[in-house]
DNA sequence: GACGGCTGCCTAACGCCGTTAGGTTCCCAC
DNA sequence: GTGGGAACCTAACGGCGTTAGGCAGCCGTC
């Protein structure tokens, strides 16, 4: 008996890697928050390896799949659910803490919001919050609706935070004409921003529990409370 | 006297520009509709009108710029505001018009959430709806998240609704992990978006709706009516 | 009616990009 | 030792955004 353990393509590698898949990602990252996402080149991430950009696509098939890897491991290490605890809290908590995280990574909203495939950390985060949401009372597409909405928001605001500000500015003289746009802008230059967004998930929190009461009281079509509530999932293999 | 209006640069035009501006946002809407955002290259939008891609520089500075403008004249196609009704009227309205415009026009939603300068077009759009919320009885504050959040919204629900689908039901098999993923993705893939994203809209409305009447009965910080309530502008330059 | 100056296009080219084809090295299994 | 595959390499293709510089045609001026 040579060898007992199973012989798949993966393990009989003839030399350990030097790009493994967390170094692309590494590499990747490393780049975005040095240059931001527009300079973010295949030829140069392959630099960041000591490596040449055909290599890469040894490892990755497409661009499109690397940013992918990158932007799933953003939703990874934005984590940080309320494992106890009710929907609103929950909710609340993943907002502010994806907030956070969209803030604290160079152009990190902008490469969420080019993404258009969910990586498996997405949906375990996903899958998390529409747990509790139906612990909450929530129907499927209620808590399908709260769960990307709030997503969707946190991404939206950041997009819109990040404007360039001397671009607006500049704008806030010559909009003389409409009297209203004048204090918008004002709202959005200002330094609340911070407030602004955590009012923006108050409303939304307001208007889920409006609607889950309304539910409660009068059931139709979906059932307003499920009997079995699967919960939390095991964690999914770390990148 | 030979000529009595003022001499710009711009009307002592030797020969009628063959390239006007309206000429080259429509020839890059016709390159957007047929061949999508990415393949959407200066030198194609050159094509489009019988001219080399160096041309187009002339009247545009930047391909960002051509985007920008593809970008405005969307919101100006999009433009459809209640002149009468209250806010909700106002804001429901338009958000549904928004959503049926980004549904009719190829990529509008990636191009539009790609834009990172408002235009003027925008610009007026928004005025009207602060006025509208102005009437309502919002404060500044309260109004500019109300139609930023609105905006935000319907873009990114619609930016989620285009993810293709086949990745997403090719998913839907392996996530048996994951409970309540698999109704998220039932959620996704119904063909019920229609109902889903009026849902969210009617939410986010009473969300608002409920902070209105907490402001007014509690004026605290900002002044919960505007005594002078700035109307609609005269609409802008048409591009 | 000659003429500078401007508008509005052109050709040519630069450097970068994503991606593919095919070659080379090196280690493990047999 | 030798076959085979993993993991890199070089070279190149076509396309991209953008710039430099040139040239035709029309303007107002003399």
């Amino acid at each position: 008996m040579v060898s007992a353990d199973d012989n798949t393509a993966a393990n009989t590698a003839a030399r350990p890697p030097a790009i493994t898949r967390e170094a692309l990602v590494a590499a990747g990252m490393a780049v975005l928050r040095r240059e931001g996402l527009d300079a973010l080149s295949m030829r140069k991430v392959a630099a960041e390896l000591g490596v040449r950009a055909a290599s890469l696509y040894y490892h990755v098939q497409d661009k499109e799949q690397l940013l992918d890897l990158l932007a799933d491991s953003v939703v990874w290490d934005a984590r940080k659910l309320a494992t106890t605890g009710d929907w609103e809290r929950c909710l609340r908590e993943a907002a502010h803490a994806y907030y956070r995280h969209l803030h604290a990574n160079r152009d990190a909203a902008r490469l969420m919001a080019g993404r258009r495939t969910a990586g498996p950390n997405l949906l375990y985060v996903l899958d998390v919050m529409m747990g509790r949401l139906h612990a909450g009372g929530f129907s499927d597409a209620d808590a399908a609706w709260a769960t990307l909405t709030m997503a969707t928001y946190v991404q939206g605001f950041v997009l819109q935070e990040q404007t360039p500000k001397p671009a607006l500015k500049e704008k806030r003289a010559d909009v003389g004409q409409y009297p209203n746009i004048a204090a918008l802008i004002d709202v959005l230059v200002g330094d609340n921003s911070q407030e602004l967004f955590a009012f923006g998930v108050e409303r939304i929190i307001d208007g889920l529990r409006i609607r889950r009461t309304a539910e409660s009281e009068n059931p139709s079509g979906n059932p307003p409370e499920r009997p079995t509530c699967a919960d939390t999932a095991p964690p999914p293999a770390q990148r």
